[in-house]
RNA sequence: GGUCCCAUCGUCUAGUGGCCUAGGACAUCACCCUCUCAAGGUGGAGGCACGGGUUCGAAUCCCGUUGGGACUGCCA
């Protein structure tokens, strides 16, 4: 008894979309479910138009990346064309297909306004001589049902009368889509088809083509279970697209995502591990995980979740592990792989990677995205303070106790042991010369030593940060106000 | 238009006829903690689309209505 073959195949498009990962994560699931599971990833690429090596190299990347390399592949299915011609010429030979010579256009127009389904088998019965401008469709029973056992939605009964005649090769010879996809998944003798809803309206031919092939050619090969799963949509529950949605997972990399981050979440959008408990390791969902259990209905892609699910990760991590994730965003020389945009406005000579060592521990439970660093250490590594002017304008410009503060300290900072809680004491101290509470007293300061109203802990920042450079900052400030 | 799919808090979901006073998570609000911001803790508000059945009993089963979506290509 073989264990269960899955296969994930994506077209190419140059980016990898979170749709695809969550599909490619549930085939994955049954895959990892049996010790001789396969999980296999095809490439379906027999559209030109779509058809780039570094495209192909990109799902691989980002495969590998969320951490399910392919047990078989990657394939390319115009690797297969050979065999896709020849399904083509055994289905015309058993008289399944039928050559027709209609443009769409033509179609359309006969179509106009009336309730007929897609073509109208104008061509069925012509007798239409096959040629360089024929297509070849599929002359589909007039009788019965089709239906589909769809392993998450029961059975799917759609009556043959309103499948059409719809085309299985170009005019070219090629097979389109739906062929090539059966002739491929019979070869790979795939045994759960697990995709996206969408697929669903055309698995009916699907299973039409598969009884015709295994009829034609002799060689019957068990239909596969299906399970189509819900899609994914937007704000405005339409199907998640790449032209209004950010939808590559290759941005949530350099956003800061940690892969199991993203595979936890998406393991959540149309399933649930069982308990109370959502954030849990791959291997519960593997254990946990069937198609039984998949919910039915489109789910909505909440980054805010995704983000905050981020962030426990992240706060999980060993400071090693934290150091080493943040790595590319942080110490990008360090490091093989950058994000594409945001490179940390200090160089290799200005930082400190001691500092950053210090202080990291203080970033890890402040932040969702490894990406939200940089902008939260800038101040250590650049050589004034990255001032955000309404918050100058607001804490120091405009408050006349906050600038004598500012004053004050200068002396205070001049001679008091430089340790966070003596700087501590110092600031109260301070404050309490002015009447300002330590929330009052310390806004100043953070805001000319930073730039900026919010950032780790100050004390230990100014602590890091040294008595001279946060002098320096302070005087620089009381500068700037007095304009 | 046609075919098909779907319908529990704003969102993702648990729920498979009595355990439901419908549970959890994100978001949101309040409070606690607190040097800012987070994190964390506690608590609150918030949902079974509607109408009919079936049943002693329905979020759960059936029918209808309404609403949403996918597909409708010589794309995949």
């Amino acid at each position: 008894m073989s264990g269960p073959r899955v296969r994930f195949a994506p077209s190419p498009t140059g980016y990898f979309h979170v749709g695809s990962a969550r599909t490619a994560l549930f085939n994955w699931f049954v895959a990892r479910q049996s010790p001789d599971g396969v999980f296999l990833l095809r490439i379906e690429d027999t559209d030109a138009d779509r058809n780039r090596e570094e495209w192909v190299d990109g799902i691989v990347a980002a495969m590998h990346w969320l951490g399910f390399d392919p047990d078989e592949g990657p394939f390319r299915q115009t690797d297969n064309t050979d065999a896709h011609r020849a399904a083509v010429e055994d289905l015309f030979r058993g008289g399944y297909l039928y050559p027709c010579a209609c443009t769409s256009d033509e179609v359309a127009q006969r179509k106009g306004d009336n309730k007929t389904p897609g073509y109208d088998g104008y061509c069925r019965d012509r007798d239409v001589p096959r040629g360089p401008t024929t297509g070849l469709r599929f002359r589909t029973p007039r009788e019965g049902a089709t239906i589909v056992h769809d392993k998450i939605r029961g059975d799917v009964v759609t009556e043959n009368a309103v499948i059409e005649d719809f085309v299985v090769a170009r005019s070219s010879g090629a097979a389109l889509f739906a062929l090539a996809n059966v002739v491929d998944d019979r070869n790979d003798r795939i045994t759960h088809v697990i995709r996206g809803e969408e697929h669903l309206p055309n698995t009916p031919k699907q299973i039409l083509l598969w009884e015709a092939l295994s009829t034609t050619t002799g060689v019957t090969v068990p239909i596969p279970e299906y399970a189509h799963l819900p899609i994914l949509v937007n704000e405005q529950r339409k199907k998640l697209s790449k032209r209004r949605d950010p939808v590559a997972v290759e941005s949530y990399r350099d956003a800061g995502y940690l892969p199991a981050a993203i595979l936890n979440y998406l393991s959540l959008l149309g399933w649930s591990p069982r308990g109370d408990e959502e954030k849990v390791p791959l291997s519960v969902c593997i254990e946990q995980f069937r198609l039984e259990d998949v919910s039915h209905s489109p789910a909505f892609f909440d980054l805010k979740k995704m983000a905050h699910m981020n962030g426990e990760y992240i706060r999980e991590l060993s400071p090693e592990d934290f150091l080493a994730a943040a790595a590319p965003w942080v110490t990008p020389w360090t490091s093989k792989w950058q994000p594409t945009e945001g490179a940390p406005p200090w160089t290799q000579e200005t930082f400190d990677f001691a500092v950053w060592e210090a202080v990291a521990p203080l970033v890890q439970e402040r932040v969702a995205l490894m990406g939200e660093i940089v902008p939260m250490i800038e101040f250590f590594f650049v050589s004034e303070a990255p001032f955000d002017e309404a918050a100058f304008d607001k804490t120091i410009r405009n408050d006349d106790k906050a600038r004598e503060l500012l004053s004050r300290s200068l002396d205070v900072f001049g001679d008091c042991e430089w340790t966070s809680s003596s700087l501590h004491a110092a600031v109260v101290a301070l404050g309490e010369t002015l009447e300002l509470n330590l929330r009052k007293a310390q806004a100043p300061v953070r805001c000319a030593v930073t730039g900026k109203t919010v950032g780790p802990p100050l004390f230990e920042s100014l602590e890091l940060l040294g008595r001279e450079r946060t002098l320096q900052r302070v005087r620089e400030a009381l500068a700037k106000a007095g304009g």
